[in-house]
DNA sequence: AAATAATATGTGTTCGTGCACATTGTAGGA
DNA sequence: TCCTACAATGTGCACGAACACATATTATTT
């Protein structure tokens, strides 16, 4: 059963031409007869040609230099788990001449997004990897890029009605549903839920709407909204200001709480709030396996975190974009990450880098 | 930025020698004198030299055999999972001269896992992928295939004091810890649970045996083992026979059972036997997305299940052969995959075998 | 000292592809 | 009829590594 490897020679050899002649048939080069043409390609066919990767690679010795427009990993833990991603990523695709650079921004600043994207341009990449956190700010770029033919990637925030190579990164909608499915199953009898967006510009922010929208609606398609009350809440946390005091108001107007829902990363703000006050029949879940969330995990004040796969979402964004230009594969508008649950129990088995 | 490729011919012009010289050191082909030889390895050093992977491989055009060595997936659809993910690491690998010879056993067989083993010896394959089913049987084969030094992988079922080049599954223990703790987080009030195991041939199933012992530590661990009754129990389900009637009796005699872990992928049985009975208050978790099973997350007799991610241990075991033979990179001596906790609110998302 | 053996080092071809360049063929104009 | 223009086709080199083979250098024997 070897298969033998089929060689632009053999195609030559059986089509009585050169390899020159194939070469021209195989990228349109022109310069060929119709009749010939046809016939090549016929035998390409029959043969069942596929172009040996290796040596195609290593004769154009191309270069593709790919950006990542990323947030500042400073200004936030979860923003470090993406450019682990992108490092594993540029490691295995260096031998395909692929390299990243990183044209980090500020997640608060929208001056400095704008000012990125606009070098990011400028460089005139192969391909663009971005966290599109700014709706308003990103847009004009979509267009540019698209206009100058520069396939880029979206990662983290969904987009609706623009046309990326491919969107990664979760749906928001579900896992919000998903977070109200396992609250629900750990507390049997009627409570009060609390939906918490934590340090967040909720206006710019669609995805964390989306995904409150999602958890409220788990009751509604249950028939559970007499049994379960939602409420939702904003809070800032301010370094110095007593959050705590702020938070505790907070929960004695809440009536019966006995879960929180935090939609972003920040459980772990609430979790330290309910170790320092000794409560323990609140169920806390929240996104993500930033360090402060998993200590959290560990000692029991966050029950579930759902992975975000940040880590993932890098990984995958770059190598879409090698799919497509390098390895000329077709990609899937859409590429869904798993809404992974994450618990004490099976925390560990999430934390290795190599997965 | 740009990464100069270091060439070997680079490094002969840097050692004022040629390229011959340079490769003889490289491959420890001897006939080089101690001194170039020292000033040679120095200079490849010094200059970071990576051999170039797309050249090398085109060159020697090498081909690795490898052989899986995997149950019939007709008799038990967990089995077509591995299937697919070898053929997907297969598809990603030819290009690299590896191919992957299947030899299909019985699992509930040993004589047909040692003919198959057997044949398989006798290929002399390049690397070698294994589900131990059989431990007594499979023993002499790892020292057959230390003593010819092909590196084998296990997946799937966990073998003590054996040397794989790695094992790839689950920490069966961990995964009995985990349904125990969903299982706890679902039901507050004290009742009954049972362990149970369908079809099995238990002394011969290390693994089942281990996530027994991972479950009712579970309660142990955490204090609970007055609150909560563990039963352990066995049972045969033979087409044609009255499974209801047999497993009615069990249930019966369970006294407050509002709890069952199946240990293997056939909690459809529990399901099937619950929808027929209309019985909807006994929670059900198990493994596995085999599609009986999907079937009943989506109407909802079984509540979780935990996903052993079959596709990933032969998509993951081939590539750790891979990895190892022709890339050169270290091996980790055991890949846990992560315990993924699947529920019909993220089910959808670990269906895409593209993952 | 010359012949031979043994060791050390250098050169050239090959893998499959892409592209530059060389060659052949043919039609049309002088 | 010869020359030019241009389309059609063929040839050869390069990419980086591996290996066979050729050549140079030194050591050993006669």
């Amino acid at each position: 059963m070897k298969k033998r490897i089929v060689r632009i020679k053999d195609i030559a050899e059986r089509a009585e031409t050169s390899k020159g002649t194939v070469d021209r048939v195989l990228h349109n080069r022109g310069r060929v007869s119709e009749e010939v043409r046809e016939k090549v390609l016929k035998i390409i066919e029959e043969m069942n040609y596929e172009p040996n990767f290796l040596a195609q690679s290593l004769k154009t010795q191309r270069t593709y230099q790919f950006i990542a427009l990323v947030p500042d990993p400073k200004t936030d833990p979860y923003w470090e788990a993406p450019e682990i991603g992108l490092a594993k990523a540029e490691k295995e695709l260096r031998q395909y001449g692929i390299s990243i650079s990183r044209f980090i921004f500020d997640p608060h600043d929208e001056e400095s997004f704008i000012s990125r994207a606009r070098e990011a341009t400028a460089e005139n990449p192969d391909g663009l990897l971005v966290a599109p956190l700014f709706y308003k700010e990103v847009l004009p770029f979509f267009k540019e890029w698209e206009n100058s033919n520069i396939p880029y990637v979206l990662f983290n925030t969904q987009i609706a009605d623009v046309n990326p190579l491919c969107y990664i990164g979760q749906d928001s909608y579900q896992s919000g549903f998903l977070a109200a499915k396992i609250l629900t199953f750990g507390l049997p009898s009627a409570c009060t839920m609390m939906v918490l967006h934590i340090n967040e510009d909720l206006p710019n922010s669609a995805h964390l709407i989306t995904k409150e929208k999602g958890f409220k609606d788990y009751f509604v398609k249950n028939n559970l909204t007499d049994k379960y009350r939602v409420i939702e809440t904003e809070i800032n946390f301010v370094q110095g200001e007593s959050f705590d005091e702020k938070f505790g108001q907070i929960i004695s107007s809440a009536g019966d709480l006995k879960a929180i829902y935090v939609t972003n990363s920040r459980a772990f703000e609430i979790a330290g709030y309910l170790e320092r006050n000794q409560i323990k029949d609140i169920k806390l879940i929240g996104y993500d396996l930033v360090p402060r969330n998993i200590h959290y995990i560990n000692n029991g004040y966050i029950d579930f975190v759902i992975n975000q796969n940040p880590l993932g979402q890098g990984y995958w964004g770059i190598f879409q974009l090698a799919n497509y230009l390098v390895f000329k594969k077709e990609i899937a508008p859409i590429k869904f990450l798993p809404l992974d649950i994450i618990t004490l129990e099976n925390l560990e088995y999430y934390l290795d880098p190599e997965q």
